[in-house]
DNA sequence: CATTTAAATTGACCGTGGTCACTTTAGAAG
DNA sequence: CTTCTAAAGTGACCACGGTCAATTTAAATG
């Protein structure tokens, strides 16, 4: 057997045991919310020893990360799927889902905080990634919307597309602890972008 | 000895512990700072046991909350003391030791932040009451403001306020890690602001 | 004094995230 | 088949926040 196959077969197992702890840490989380996830608890279901765990994440943090960005991955692919909103108030509904499942929990809303950080900087984490996503998605947005025209031509793109996305996602979610803030925020951002109306 | 007197003693006793383990808390930060803080080192120089720690703050967050507080309290008077900026620069420049604080450490912002949910909410915490503060600081200056003319009438001070406060204070420097956005703040404050300019 | 009582204090103990020196595994090489 | 080697896995151990039943303190009372 050839040097590459014994690397694939290794990586086989690795991938094995990779799997078999996202799966653990999925089923305790399905259970019992993100909360509650205890590493020993993941192991156990997962018939590893808790060495392993730390083997294949960094941290705790590290296996929330990934599953909480692929849950926002998965919140990305429908708003996408919707196609461009006409309003500023469909552009809130539609990213609603996704601001609802990032202050689910507490937990998940202080993960997913600690991220945003780290979107805007050199150190790049999966929460930073699908941040990124939404950029550019709300990026396209805001350039067919027909209110774009009315933006004072200093604030280009980049600069409005940092500012809405990540006060809509985060900002006022995080200092009212609820999505009530989406409904204001919409009243706040159309005199924002429309300030001759 | 009446009762009082007695409850007054008591109170003595229990005063004196708490300042034992503040003093042995500020010192700690001092040397080693915020983030190396650990509760069995603050009990070991303030001479009592691990318990009696619990028994005058709720967890270690508690400690930190009010030592946080305190610091934040002194540089608003320092801020109160300078009067009213006439300029969003000049509001950026004087809220810029405060900000600086609150970014000194990672540790610190995530307390800080932790406690910007609270303050729009009911359970109120010693850092929500200094935001309180802020808050009120900032509304004085925005309706002293020249500029303040040209807010369009439908956005009332109280959301200008809780925008504007809750903008400069966390959002910016959360999402860059650093204090650099107060700079890139000041533009698009002072574009939304004077939308005609 | 001695006794009582409630608050303050104690420290052994626990849960949980994380480490690391050692053992096992499985393909490579002879 | 045996030996070698590097990666994967192990589990005893540690750090640190937090708990609680038991103990000490000190004022009130007789």
């Amino acid at each position: 057997m050839p040097k590459q196959a014994m690397a694939r077969a290794i990586q086989q197992r690795t991938l094995k045991t990779r799997a078999k702890l996202l799966d653990a840490a999925n089923a305790v989380i399905t259970e019992n919310g993100y909360e509650a996830l205890r590493v020993e608890e993941v192991v156990l279901r997962a018939g590893v020893a808790k060495g392993t765990f730390f083997a294949h994440f960094k941290d705790k943090d590290a296996l929330m990360d990934q599953l909480i960005g692929a849950e926002i991955d998965r919140h990305l692919d429908m708003i996408e799927a919707q196609g461009v909103p006409e309003t500023i108030d469909g552009m809130a509904a539609a990213l609603m889902p996704l601001v609802k499942f990032m202050s689910c929990e507490r937990y998940v809303f202080d993960v997913i905080l600690r991220h945003s950080g780290a979107a805007a900087n050199a150190g790049i984490g999966p929460i930073a990634t699908t941040f990124g996503r939404q950029a550019e998605v709300t990026a396209t947005w805001l350039a067919d919307m027909p209110f774009r025209r009315d933006i004072s031509p200093d604030l280009q793109a980049e600069g409005v597309q940092a500012f809405v996305v990540q006060a809509i996602s985060l900002v006022f979610c995080a200092l009212h602890n609820s999505v009530d803030p989406q409904e204001r925020l919409a009243i706040y951002l159309r005199a924002w972008l429309t300030p001759n109306a």
